[in-house]
DNA sequence: CGAATATTTCTGTTTATACAGAAATATCTG
DNA sequence: CAGATATTTCTGTATAAACAGAAATATTCG
């Protein structure tokens, strides 16, 4: 697989926004090869057409298959594991979503639990502190419930509500 | 300032956090103590608190008042530079939200602009890339305008919008 | 205006991550 | 089960980011 230069320009600036999230320029690019593949690719291929070594693809296929927006696939006659990216673009932004949220969120949140917790005995003493903590939390539960809550949405349901955007407080009598 | 051991768990946190989104460790670990303390620090103080460089600190400011979340303020009778960090918390997640749009969501709107146009030229011949990329672009484009206007609403009308979660679906009867 | 203090910029070093290539392991095929 | 092929793990190296400390610049005050 030759990437044309449309795909290279997609490809990388891919990994370079992946970079900027914390996710690796490699891991990234390789998404995005697979996301523009009309066929599943097997790991080699994408190695060649990346340039970079096959130990980096099979750790990087790893990561992918760790948000569930890769997976691999067997053809008949062919030996090598052959991988493919997810093509719903809502579905597969979703679910990088539910994995950063139990990597980073769910850790945040218990540690706010228990440093509030903490700070709030009246030994501690030190109310600014846990005011400050308290705020952050309370903030942090309320995304996490409203995004579990509107995670069991259907995507089409989702779409909706975001393309009436300011509307819905408007309908909801919510004032600004 | 010395932070006590609840300050410290905080402030460790908070930089592993920052850093997995691609925010510089030092740079969420300073924001965190300005967060957790009730006056201005200046930066010495900053940097004996976390043991840093007093030029990595300047540095580190510099970047967390481009997310315009800290602010220099000058104490009558001091002539060093103070900083203090926004307190309110939801305000302070959508000046972090703006400003990610705009460095990363805006250009990576336009490279998907750029590039689904040039392949949907006939010429192109790549229908399958030239649909990828169009759905992709589909959405940001959704994503940006909803950002857009919701950001617009007031913080307490985007509290209660979340509050209601998915009831807000149930509310306006868009099916699941 | 000169001394003192504060801040930023610059430069070299350190460190953590990304990565390649080799080695080891696993899987398939005849 | 032996040979071939595919995949993963391991280890050392390269690279880019983070960082410290020094130097340069700016600001304040007597």
């Amino acid at each position: 697989m030759t990437l044309t230069e449309l795909q290279k320009k997609f490809v990388l600036h891919w990994g370079e926004m992946g970079a900027r999230w914390g996710i690796n320029r490699t891991v990234a690019q390789i998404h995005a090869v697979l996301y523009l593949s009309p066929r599943p690719l097997d790991a080699e291929e994408i190695a060649d057409t990346l340039g970079v070594a096959r130990s980096n693809v099979s750790n990087s296929l790893k990561e992918l298959q760790g948000y569930n927006i890769v997976r691999i696939v067997h053809t008949l006659g062919e030996r090598r594991d052959q991988f493919e990216c997810m093509k719903d673009v809502w579905e597969m932004f979703r679910l990088i979503l539910d994995e950063r949220k139990r990597r980073e969120c769910d850790p945040t949140l218990q540690m706010l639990r228990e440093t509030v917790s903490e700070a709030e005995k009246p030994s501690t003493g030190d109310a600014y502190t846990a005011a400050r903590l308290n705020e952050m939390l309370q903030f942090f539960e309320l995304m996490s419930n409203w995004y579990d809550q509107t995670r069991k949405m259907s995507t089409p349901a989702v779409i909706r509500l975001c393309k009436l955007g300011d509307k819905v407080a408007k309908m909801l009598g919510i004032a600004g």
